[in-house]
DNA sequence: CTACGAACCTGCCTGC
DNA sequence: TGCAGGCAGGTTCGTA
């Protein structure tokens, strides 16, 4: 489901509703199996802690808490959260339910649930400080300034896969999925298959442009919702609408009138404009 | 070290 | 109507 668009809108909209600091009452897995085994056993070590912080770092979110440990946590490709009453019916694919302590004026208990029907998210437990080795070996975040022309540039040399694989390798740059991949080399005008051995500098530039101003224009719109992402309120994103290659094989290009193909790479499709993308 | 395909899993859509 | 096959936003693993 996300990329770093829909994560970091998932990360902004449970702040927004947690009102942090927030004490976890309980948490319960429904089901052990996700993409690695649940931290069913350290559930003692969850329960009473204080939420203090949430943060993002790639596709991962993580729930910081007072005593340091953190709550690693990534939603796979169908996972989503969403808060609910205690009277509300249990959905399918609910895996875990955090139970929120109740505030004032309401007194009454929230849950914050997990769901996901493909199973392909995680959770970990960390304690104290440690970093998950999940999150080791990342590559730098696309909208910090670390992730810059020149940095592109200098690693563009030792890879000989198509650029397109490059930009979704997370130890280049994090957070750059199969939708804004083809996005972005559609803004840059680079073809995903170009070798990034021909890359110029002026390129590289480009490109690293265009995936800052891609991603940013995503989190303007409310990120893409193609399948089954909606923000934590159910609402829909609105991105998706402003796509100009993914999901367009056939359709005229929104610049050059000709088609939009479409191409596996890697395993995964590709969308590209060959008039408008060398 | 990189590169590629397969694997993990459910649901949805298409075509026969 | 049913069923098989293909495909889906991510990541890791095994094999070249």
């Amino acid at each position: 489901m996300p990329e770093l668009p829909e994560v970091e809108l998932v990360k902004r909209q449970l702040v927004e509703s947690l009102e942090l600091p927030q004490k976890i009452l309980k948490i319960e897995f429904s089901r052990f199996d996700l993409r690695n085994p649940m931290p069913r056993n350290q559930k003692h070590l969850i329960q009473n802690q204080v939420i203090v912080a949430l943060e993002r770092r790639a596709k991962y979110i993580l729930f910081k808490l007072a005593s340091g440990d953190t709550l690693v946590t990534h939603l796979g490709m169908t996972g989503s959260w969403r808060f609910a009453g205690t009277n509300e019916s249990p959905q399918k694919h609910d895996h875990v339910v955090i139970q929120l302590e109740p505030r004032p004026p309401s007194e009454s208990v929230i849950n914050l649930i997990y769901k996901d029907p493909r199973r392909f998210g995680f959770f970990e437990f960390c304690k104290n400080n440690q970093q998950s080795a999940l999150l080791k070996n990342l590559g730098p975040e696309p909208l910090n300034s670390e992730f810059s022309g020149a940095y592109f540039y200098a690693k563009l040399k030792s890879f000989k896969s198509p650029i397109k694989s490059l930009i979704m390798n997370s130890k280049i740059v994090v957070g750059v999925g199969n939708i804004y991949a083809s996005e972005a080399l559609f803004a840059a005008k680079i073809s995903p298959f170009r070798q990034p051995l021909r890359m110029t500098k002026q390129q590289a530039e480009d490109l690293v442009q265009a995936i800052k101003n891609t991603l940013k224009q995503s989190l303007l719109f409310g990120g893409s919702s193609i399948d089954d992402y909606k923000h934590v309120s159910g609402k829909s994103g609105e991105f998706q609408n402003l796509h100009q290659v993914y999901n367009r094989e056939g359709l005229g290009c929104k610049v050059c009138e000709r088609n939009i193909k479409k191409k596996t790479l890697a395993g995964r499709s590709t969308y590209w404009c060959p008039n408008c993308q060398k």
